[in-house]
DNA sequence: CACTATTTCCTGTATATACAACAGATCCGA
DNA sequence: TCGGATCTGTTGTATATACAGGAAATAGTG
């Protein structure tokens, strides 16, 4: 009863397979598309394919990334993906909704479905690793790892992070380097209940955000920015000067409903802005989805 | 043929009406939920009544900001809304899956949907006005426009905003207080192909944003931050010194694909923090729905 | 040729139905 | 009383179907 779940004979490929079958009054025609090929993936805890609108997702997306799709090509039709990939139009549907949700496709009512234009960077609305954003840019990514320790969580953190006062946490101060000029600094507080391993990582071959994404996937980012003359203990690791001014960067993340990490990543004014694009939704004072 | 629209009998206020007609193979049960009073709202050159999953989310929002609805509460199950509301269960279900996307309400499989707490201001992922801002927070807004004025764009502006060189466009400066104290300035350039009367507004009544977004829809905004030590004149009137840094939002606005404005906010870096919370979507490294 | 009406293709919305997955309550027997 | 099976209510996904409405191509007409 149920699905078919039929395993692609091509395993090492991204696959969509169908096979439709014949109904009755109070049977389905039944259509299996193929899960992601899921070994080595992270989060591999999720048991199961995923759902079909999410596998129509990612198949609009690779194709997208692999440069199949281009910028501002037109995509197929509803009715033409229906037949490709042997499920409902209803199922697409929703897929494609959700994808220029994103603003990662744009639709036009009796034209067809566009690749949206690729938004710049928005390191303000995302949460990823600067050696990916250095090394994008084609810069030389590397790094100073100043501090990686135990502490005693003192009360006004533990407050906000919602764990015992006095109890362990784990502190680390990293100064990341784009072709050996300091961009970032970056002191971060790990919960060591979402993160028991963390100071046992080496933290100079993957990144503190890599790692700590590979452990669970994120529920909740808050992000506050403030203009400030750093202390200069921090001024001395960015090389700035007393006079130039930082951007920092006050990130809080979730997992679940724990708080997982609270960082402060300090930029030099002069070398570093952050921004991000979005589209606003459609109520009131105008919100992100 | 299609829709029955009935008017509604109570047009000051907000109302569902249902009423369900009996079906044939080929005629659908008709249902018709009352349309949101339009009368006096921007944006009415949209015809017809809101789709109806909107309606539904219009009808859980008002029911949260009402305060009928608080903050934890379990809401009616999608079945219960069904009844109530006489729309279907997929049309109820596409409405609390959008809302909840949007960080407005939470769902656990099996157990139910509750009113999401209320997230932090986010003035990084909103374009809201700051004179409702200052009031939300209690304070007393009021401001000082220090220019409003036509003028010839220069050539990088009018490159970034995509209209022709040396052609018109609208300038104000506005310093905007909290209690007396200058809290933010705007530094603003309008197209006027989108805003042809912005000159004539009456600022200290009607704030920039609120003028703008009543005009139309914003389709997309960009924002960058950064640290600076801003010009003298800005300082002055910020009544900041020189060595206190400022926090710097640049916003660009689109309304389709036209610029609409181009605007830097000044905040004096001890006065003023820029923060937004957002739920991560989950494909690689994460980004905002 | 120019202009209009029709057709066709596309997306947008709405519904009814069916089943899966999960959580909590309830029942029941050892 | 305990522990498991069963039931019930809830959300999550998938499908078939139908119609509305926009845009562009096409046919038809003067």
């Amino acid at each position: 009863m149920g699905f078919c779940r039929a395993l692609s004979p091509n395993p090492g490929r991204w696959e969509l397979l169908s096979a439709v079958f014949h109904r009755t009054d109070d049977f389905y025609g039944e259509v299996e598309i193929m899960a992601k090929k899921t070994a080595g993936l992270a989060g591999a805890d999720k048991i199961g394919p995923l759902p079909r609108y999410r596998q129509v997702k990612e198949y609009i997306l690779s194709r997208i990334e692999s440069g199949e799709l281009r910028t501002e090509m037109k995509i197929e039709s509803e009715n033409r993906l229906v037949e490709l990939l042997g499920v409902s139009r209803m199922t697409v549907n929703r897929a494609i909704r959700e994808l220029s949700g994103e603003g990662k496709l744009n639709r036009i009512q009796g034209v067809g479905t566009f690749v949206a234009s690729q938004k710049p960077q928005s390191a303000l609305l995302e949460v990823r690793s600067i050696a990916s954003e250095i090394n994008e840019r084609g810069g030389v990514y590397s790094c100073d790892i100043r501090l990686l320790e135990e502490e005693k969580v003192k009360p006004s953190l533990a407050l906000s992070m919602g764990i015992q006062p006095y109890s362990a946490i784990y502190h680390s101060i990293i100064v990341h380097m784009d072709n050996g000029v300091a961009i970032q600094l970056a002191d971060r507080f790990v919960n060591p209940a979402i993160a028991p391993d963390y100071l046992l990582q080496d933290l100079s071959k993957i990144s503190p955000n890599e790692y700590l994404l590979s452990l669970a996937p994120i529920s909740e980012v808050e992000h506050v920015v403030e203009a400030v003359i750093p202390d200069s203990w921090i001024r001395k690791l960015l090389h700035i000067n007393e006079a130039e001014p930082c951007l920092v960067l006050h990130r809080k993340t979730w997992v679940g409903c724990e708080v997982a990490t609270e960082s402060s990543f300090y930029y030099p004014g002069s070398r570093y802005t952050i921004g991000g694009r979005f589209t606003p939704s459609n109520r009131g004072s105008i919100q992100v989805t």
